[in-house]
DNA sequence: ATGGTCGCTGTGCGA
């Protein structure tokens, strides 16, 4: 079993390089975020003919979010429940007895913003129904595009990044408030080399120079995190002509 | 080095 998430921004300007990876990789289940497209709008037969079905939550311009599964999906949910927000950036289906859930993160703009305190809130929704969500499966991943470096080593450069928004202390317990219900960061469960990030500022010298952060994410119950044999970012696709400013994240398990 | 770039829109905004 693989699962993979990545923020695409823009579907409709990344969908060849999604099918190329698709086809290279074959995850099991895909979780895209910032796909940007109006559910009518997605493409849904391409995916099918490449063997994955889709379920997915769009908007046009901003949002956005879909999983891609090569096994039917099932109890689909769309949004964060009993919690109103017209923005798409939730959805959840179980496949091969495993709860995925996709997220898109608020950015927040900056500390103190407005999108700021929405996205405090928005987290404090999302942990809520996540504690239920681990109830009902044991068996749980969270994935996607949490728009939060959880520690200083996920920061290219921590001193400069330090109080910034992606990196605030209200941020950061929030996402440790995630962990505390009995998630474990799927990457930090081996041991990692230094400066493994998943976005980087568009602009000629930042992926060269590797001036990242890790604001994506695979959080796993105490039953998947047992299971997983590796977790990795994959930065081929950076290096792409017209890419992301996100590469995708791969986790695989036993 | 967090826009010096994108994507989408519409002559600006969000990331």
């Amino acid at each position: 079993m693989k699962i993979a998430s990545w923020n695409v921004n823009s579907l409709n300007v990344r969908l060849p390089q999604v099918l190329a990876w698709l086809q290279e990789h074959r995850p099991d289940v895909l979780a895209l975020q910032e796909t940007k497209l109006e559910d009518a709008r997605f493409p849904v037969a391409v995916f099918e003919e490449l063997g994955y079905c889709a379920v997915y939550s769009g908007q046009k311009t901003y949002n956005g979010v879909a999983l891609l599964s090569r096994t039917p999906l099932t109890e689909v949910q769309i949004g964060i429940p009993q919690y109103t927000d017209e923005q798409r950036r939730v959805v959840a289906a179980t496949l091969a007895g495993v709860r995925v859930v996709c997220l898109y993160v608020p950015n927040g703009q900056a500390v103190g913003s407005a999108k700021y305190h929405y996205k405090l809130e928005w987290l404090s929704h999302v942990r809520t129904w996540l504690e239920e969500e681990l109830a009902r499966h044991t068996r749980l991943a969270v994935v996607g595009d949490l728009n939060i470096a959880p520690e200083d080593r996920d920061v290219h450069d921590p001193r400069r990044w330090e109080g910034q928004v992606l990196v605030s202390g209200p941020e950061r317990a929030a996402f440790q408030s995630l962990l505390d219900l009995g998630l474990q960061d799927a990457l930090r469960l081996s041991p990692q080399s230094e400066g493994i990030f998943s976005w980087w500022n568009y602009g000629a010298l930042a992926f060269r120079r590797n001036w990242g952060l890790r604001i994506d994410h695979v959080l796993l119950s105490g039953e998947l995190a047992r299971e997983c044999r590796a977790c990795w970012v994959d930065r081929q696709p950076r290096g792409n002509e017209r890419p992301s400013d996100h590469a995708p994240v791969v986790a695989e398990f036993a």
